[in-house]
DNA sequence: CTGTTAGCGCCTTCAG
DNA sequence: CTGAAGGCGCTAACAG
């Protein structure tokens, strides 16, 4: 009989047997973008490791803030699966308590989220390693590009970063420039658009410090276009180590994507076994210096003079 | 009782529903790559109209040849999904027999697949925009940086781009040479790598046309690197029209590619509901012309004696 | 330890 | 047109 099955090949009803009471092993991942490196990269990491548990995965893109109201007003995802992971997301109380009507688990990856177990790196730490570096350099006119989702205001990862630079900048001792902030949504031509606005300045940055690989390359092509040299005039440096910047020669803080969904996932099914797991895991970041950093040309009206 | 079940917001058990007999709404996307914008692209397109139907997409990474076989193998949407979207992935006779064994829809995007109804463009002709802008712009010596993806040998993007090359060449009287033509798997390291070789050569290429921005872009730096110049002395082009090209002033061939992920969902909404809908769709394609090209510059051994 | 039976929660069909 | 009953395919608890 169990051959004659096997020869029709014959599997089993996933709805009934869940509906019976059988075990159930659906996750649905909800990421606000896709297209771009580093959530696909996540997803990547957790599908790896979650279909190597046969746990299918289900796919919620939620982009804008409509596609938001909508996901948590309906909750499609309501009772189809066992927990939720949400990717670089993070949720308000309203959202929060929508989310508990699912009674699943819950785990954030790619920015802490104080109400969910995490993964993530730290991005302050990654905010420091990037300006300590332009610091080190001698730079004293740091810029800064920062990225800020009007969908999600105060997405850890943007403050995080943000505080970085100046708290990098305030024990240095230099003081702080609102004119030397430019902030911008995530994407390579916004980054352009910042920097822009950083050269229409007396005195322009000497180098820039962006929130993301992304926003440093669209901000090294406003300055190449300004007929200007990077590093040589201004020295631009990332966060993330998207695959382009090898390709750019971009100065970066590389933080292991493929491994926070890999982490998320793992740490997920334990705690869907019941076993223990981490609430919060942080994730190490590295400077990786290649040639968008260098010192700041000495300025003429010092170097100029011979002492 | 109506209101009873609206205030403890209630929603009807899917299992119980499907095997019931009831309306089932799930599709299975499976995805050689995530981290590539094309693919993030192409899924973001079909995610919005399928959520939108309120379909469900389950999520299937097929990446190297490993995850392939057990994919086919295991078959593990069987039972669970109404229909099956294959991006990117041609499947040899074998792996069509397997699919049979689900019993669903199947439609494929991104590279046209014979036995399934599909949604593309046509490489043939995105391939020609680009090396007949070449020939345009006066160039003869034109080398090809190819994409091939050991996991996938054979895709018919790749052997459309391809074709495109020789016909071209061929109708413009240009013998074909070997040695301008490096096939590598896609991604812009490699691509590098590609233009390594062309530049090892007595007389490298004056263009290159590449079969994505990424590997274009990754040409671009190794010119960049042997102190050359883009367009100056080497025009080079590609095709997708990926978001870095327009940061990076690549020419290219625009795809629509989120474009055609919509297409294929709608498409495959229909036949789900039993209506009509194209077994074939080709979306059309465009030369995006930006500064990496330019004529070549005159051949020192013919420019330089003065007439 | 194998074989049987009662639901799981819904949809559909039938009778009222 | 509204209301009761059977069964979808499985699992789990039960009896033999």
């Amino acid at each position: 009989v169990t051959r004659a099955a096997e020869e029709l090949s014959y599997v089993a009803s996933p709805e009934a047997s869940r509906l019976a009471g059988g075990a159930s092993t659906r996750v649905a991942v909800v990421v606000p973008h896709l297209s771009r490196w580093f959530f696909g990269a996540l997803i990547e990491g957790l599908e790896s490791v979650l279909r190597e548990a046969d746990v299918d995965v289900l796919l919620y893109h939620v982009g804008d803030a409509d596609d938001r109201h909508h996901f948590f007003a309906r909750l499609p995802a309501r009772r189809k699966v066992d927990a939720l992971v949400l990717l670089g997301l993070p949720v308000d109380d309203d959202e929060r308590q929508r989310l508990e009507l699912m009674g699943v688990q819950i785990t954030a990856v790619g920015g802490q989220v104080a109400s969910y177990p995490y993964v993530c790196i730290d991005d302050y730490v990654a905010g420091r390693q990037a300006v300590d570096h332009l610091l080190f350099l001698g730079h004293r006119r740091i810029g800064m590009i920062a990225g800020n989702d009007p969908d999600q205001p105060g997405w850890p990862v943007a403050v995080g970063r943000t505080e970085a630079y100046h708290a990098a900048l305030r024990e240095a001792g230099i003081p702080a420039r609102d004119e030397l902030v430019a902030t911008v949504d995530w994407g390579g031509d916004l980054g352009a658009q910042a920097m822009d606005r950083l050269l229409s300045q007396r005195e322009p940055p000497t180098a820039v410090y962006a929130h993301s690989d992304e926003l440093a390359v669209g901000a090294m092509r406003t300055i190449r276009r300004a007929g200007l040299d990077v590093p040589g005039d201004i020295s631009v440096i990332g966060i993330d180590d998207h695959p382009v910047s090898e390709l750019l020669d971009l100065t970066t803080v590389r933080q292991p994507v493929r491994d926070q969904g890999v982490v998320a996932a793992q740490n997920l099914l334990c705690r869907l076994r019941g076993e223990h797991a981490d609430d919060a895991v942080t994730l190490p970041t590295q400077l990786v210096v290649r040639r968008s950093t260098s010192p700041p040309r000495p300025r003429p009206d010092v170097a100029g003079r011979p002492t």
